[in-house]
DNA sequence: CGATTTTTTGAATCATATCAACGTACGTGG
DNA sequence: CCACGTACGTTGATATGATTCAAAAAATCG
């Protein structure tokens, strides 16, 4: 039983606690441990991540080896490569704890068979999926407005829990700064 | 009758054509001009369009006065400020006709109703914006992977579509560079 | 405490922006 | 169908925000 996502679901949709029962049966819960890996790119992206506990965050690997996160999944996200993940292809990205982390993993036949046994659930999940892809087009619009410097102050302004419980240098790849830039900036702040 | 959306539905989901002449009902035929203006910035964001033919494109108007163009839609895309949508909050977009075009427009309320007339069609648009979701998460990895330089060129020869029937000046400010840059980028890759 | 991880510093360099001016093309009305 | 005006694209000179690299300092963790 799993307090966290039935209340998610109930913030969208209305899902009694004995159909719960049954959805939650759907799922597998992990622990996952700092640094732990829950994906790889170039491998099958065959699940989907709620985060009850911790943060995950998903990177790739650039050309010259670098790692660059590129999303964040915090309690109460899904996480997933999700254009890999329909499309069945093999992923881009890595996912990783950031935290020791509880998430409830979903597989994507299982959540097929869910989806068909609970249809409810197809609102809740396109809900989660348009404001999900309209903070993406939001972020968007940061990254093209703003110079290095005042995103980055957005951001930590904006989502002071992030700069707590992240580390500057995921930040700063996150948003797309060297970790070094971020550095000067903060102490020219400073000053 | 739309063709477009018909099969654009039965993409995703199984849609009778006579399920289709009532869906139908529930949307306008919207024909707009080359730089007609659909949704301002500012204004509540109540309606989504499908476009049918032709080209639109959202931007926001930066803080220097520019506009910096953060989507497109060409045929088959559905284009709205998702967050401004399901928020019922004023957007930070606009929304204008990049060629003429057509699109069918349906406002939140009539969506609502839709939805729950045709709840088949929840599992439509859960995929639709999971694809949209995963897609911009695709092109953020091209953003912070990239060179302007490379993602320019990267883009170009992914999409040729766009080079041939958009701006040159408006894929340089999708793609968060200035319009002089992509000049004497192409001018040295052409020598 | 030592070892690893994260942050800082400084100097040199480069990619990209900015500004201003000019060239070109296209589409609209006469 | 020409001509004019507006929209779009190019060029070059200059400026700067941000990166890169190398190394040290600080913080965290077992």
């Amino acid at each position: 039983m799993s307090q966290q996502l039935f209340e998610h679901l109930n913030r969208f949709v209305q899902i009694s606690k004995g159909d719960f029962k049954d959805i939650i049966e759907f799922f597998e819960v992990k622990k996952v441990e700092k640094k732990e890996v829950l994906a790889r790119a170039g491998t099958l992206c065959n699940s989907i991540f709620f985060v009850e506990k911790g943060c995950l965050r998903m990177y790739f690997i650039s050309e010259k080896g670098i790692e660059q996160t590129i999303q964040f999944a915090l309690e109460n996200w899904w996480m997933t490569d999700d254009l890999a993940y329909t499309e069945r292809n093999p992923s881009d990205f890595y996912i990783q704890a950031v935290e020791n982390a509880q998430v409830l993993s979903i597989s994507y036949d299982q959540q097929e068979r869910l989806l068909h046994t609970f249809p409810q659930l197809e609102k809740y999940f396109r809900r989660v999926y348009q404001i999900a892809y309209g903070s993406s087009i939001r972020k968007m619009k940061y990254l093209n407005s703003f110079s290095k410097e005042e995103i980055y102050f957005h951001f930590t302004a904006h989502f002071p829990e992030f700069a707590q419980r992240v580390p500057q240098y995921l930040i700063a790849s996150f948003l797309g700064l060297t970790p070094e830039y971020v550095s000067e900036i903060r102490a020219k702040k400073r000053s």
